[in-house]
DNA sequence: CCCATCATTCAAAACATTTTGAACGTTGGG
DNA sequence: CCCAACGTTCAAAATGTTTTGAATGATGGG
């Protein structure tokens, strides 16, 4: 094949690994991914191992994260008893699948914790020394600016998950403003 | 101290380290943050040693990163020689710091990295074969699809930085009945 | 100028994550 | 039913990150 489209091929899996780890996934599933990217035919574990330089376990471990995200999906090739895998090109897609999952719950996992705090502190208020009280009432305003940061991330993911298709820029540009 | 009130800060601690972590920042910062925050007065480096129970050495160089980061400040307590700091607590403003740092890098060299692989591409066309020519084009069509994504990241973070405003609970709130 | 009191540094230790590869399933063709 | 060709698993090795603490540097009071 071309140099050049080796040199792309690399600094596109390379910059998608980067991506990858920005997200808190592995180096690996971006450049598994990057590389089924630019593969207009589907490949095989093998076919990856090979050009990734890396053990058939690790592509066979991450192939199956690659699919629970929805970033890959398996491919019958007739005649073959291979698996094959391409990738979900639909990038606003991948984006969907992700968000839906890990940063939704995160969100949601932070507002039920900052809410049993706020609870905690009212039930307790009653029993809190005039000190304490003053410090009660600290923490409430705190927890308060807290709250608003994870209601605004839970209106903007909302908003983008909502969309069916390809984002448009009004949506996200009507958030910030109001 | 009150029970409730140590729980409270406990579990601000904890899920503030969480946010962290999720933002690729180490736990301790988020640790060491989620601390100052709760504290109406500003606290040493051996104060925040002994509520968190981490070595002197950690806290120093944490709270760098959350100075550099614009975190934290220092505060001279007067008749003190001792630093002193404390959060800063205007969330909002974190949310640019952070952004308008890191994020905002990582897209601008996503971006040129992509568009260097075009170049590249459009000007290796004429020495590639028929069947190179086809992949090449392939390429150009999946990075098209990168392209649209990063420069999407792109507009969000230019108009979260670009609002001065700082989000407050009450407008929050207000958005998501709508 | 010296001492006491802090803050900072950084090499090494502790810890966590990622990757490997050999052993073990599974499946379909013969 | 057996073999060959694959995929999967997981314990251990490699690698990467975080934390420590002893050594060192800085600074103000006396």
């Amino acid at each position: 094949m071309h140099q050049t489209l080796n040199a792309v091929n690399e600094s596109t899996a390379t910059g998608l690994a980067r991506l990858a780890r920005f997200f808190g996934f592995s180096d690996i599933m971006g450049r598994l991914y990057g590389t089924l990217l630019l593969s207009p035919e589907p490949m095989s574990l093998d076919d990856l191992c090979d050009r990734l330089q890396i053990s058939k376990g690790s592509v066979s471990m991450t192939m199956r994260d690659l699919e629970r995200w929805g970033m890959a999906k398996e491919v019958w090739v007739r005649g073959k008893r291979r698996k094959y895998y391409k990738a979900e090109s639909d990038m606003w897609q991948v984006i969907r699948n992700v968000l839906s999952g890990r940063e939704q719950r995160e969100v949601q996992l932070a507002l039920h914790v900052l809410g049993e705090s706020v609870e905690k502190l009212q039930a307790a208020e009653c029993q809190l020394s005039p000190e304490e009280q003053q410090l009660a009432r600290y923490y409430l305003d705190r927890i308060a600016d807290l709250q608003a940061f994870f209601q605004f991330a839970q209106l903007a993911l909302h908003t983008v998950l909502g969309s069916e298709k390809s984002l448009d820029f009004e949506a996200i540009t009507r958030i910030e403003i109001e």
